[in-house]
DNA sequence: TATAATACATCGATGTTCGATGCATAGGAG
DNA sequence: CTCCTATGCATCGAACATCGATGTATTATA
């Protein structure tokens, strides 16, 4: 028996598939959390768990941050002063419910202004595909 | 002096200043590196060095992975059969010139489509912007 | 009396990228 | 002749973002 094969083979790393579109959409919502919860807040103040919905439903499942990435990052926000929090209770449930400040505003604006450069790039990226093959665009969204 | 300053007191975490185009920058290029890797060999075969410049050139500055990530995940790639490797000497120095497979053409194909998917949220989110607060788009690119 | 939904929070693990560092050659400036 | 820059490969620790599991608690529903 081979020696290597006996001791510290931990995990032989299942190599990532590339051709998923799992793992694309998963390295995507790497870089969208903050500014989606962003977004959400942009349009009306709302609580933690609030957020959540929102992004899932405004993304349409694209891109929906966890509760372990939500929290730490509004907590992030508020010691940074892009938010105000008001704690509130309604029907014996805590909430706190988070509202953007100026310099929150100014951030996302800043966001979306990063965002747009990169997403002329794609669409080069994409006009590059389309024209070897024309007609695409399944819109299959996230699936 | 209070005790808790004399001892393990790391760095404080500037913390993060959330209206700099530089986080979001940063932020973004975080999951696109491999995107425009792909998207460089998806026009021609090429060698590291070559795809550092390509990619500075094809996203203005927006997205221009350093070496430190390209080498490794030229390594993946072609560990997982999505890229093909030839050596080649040119006036004295080594070259391994990248040429993409059919399994990595699919790969950057799902990667397309996957962005393509954040990128309606993204124009929604601009929109939104663009409602209360027209003509924008300074079209800085990165500055 | 479970179970699900609401609502907060933390923590370790994983994955991505950077920046520094190292090696080596070629060519031009001083 | 020596320094510096550009080319070209490669590695490694640190920093950062997010996930998934876990924990606490209340209310409504089955």
């Amino acid at each position: 028996m081979p020696r290597s094969s006996m001791h510290l083979k931990p995990v032989p790393r299942p190599a990532t598939d590339y051709t998923s579109p799992t793992y694309w959409n998963g390295l995507i919502k790497m870089s969208l959390s903050k500014f989606f919860i962003l977004n959400a807040l942009y349009q009306q103040p709302m609580h933690g768990y609030e957020i959540a919905r929102t992004v899932e439903e405004m993304t349409r499942g694209c891109c929906s941050p966890g509760e372990g990435t939500i929290y730490p990052v509004l907590k992030d926000f508020e010691a940074g002063g892009y938010v105000t929090v008001m704690s509130e209770m309604v029907q014996g449930r805590e909430r706190k419910v988070y509202a953007l400040t100026e310099l929150g505003r100014q951030a996302f604006r800043v966001a979306v202004s990063s965002w747009m450069d990169v997403t002329r790039c794609l669409k080069e990226s994409e006009a590059m595909l389309d024209a070897e093959a024309p007609s695409e665009t399944p819109d299959t969204c996230c699936r």
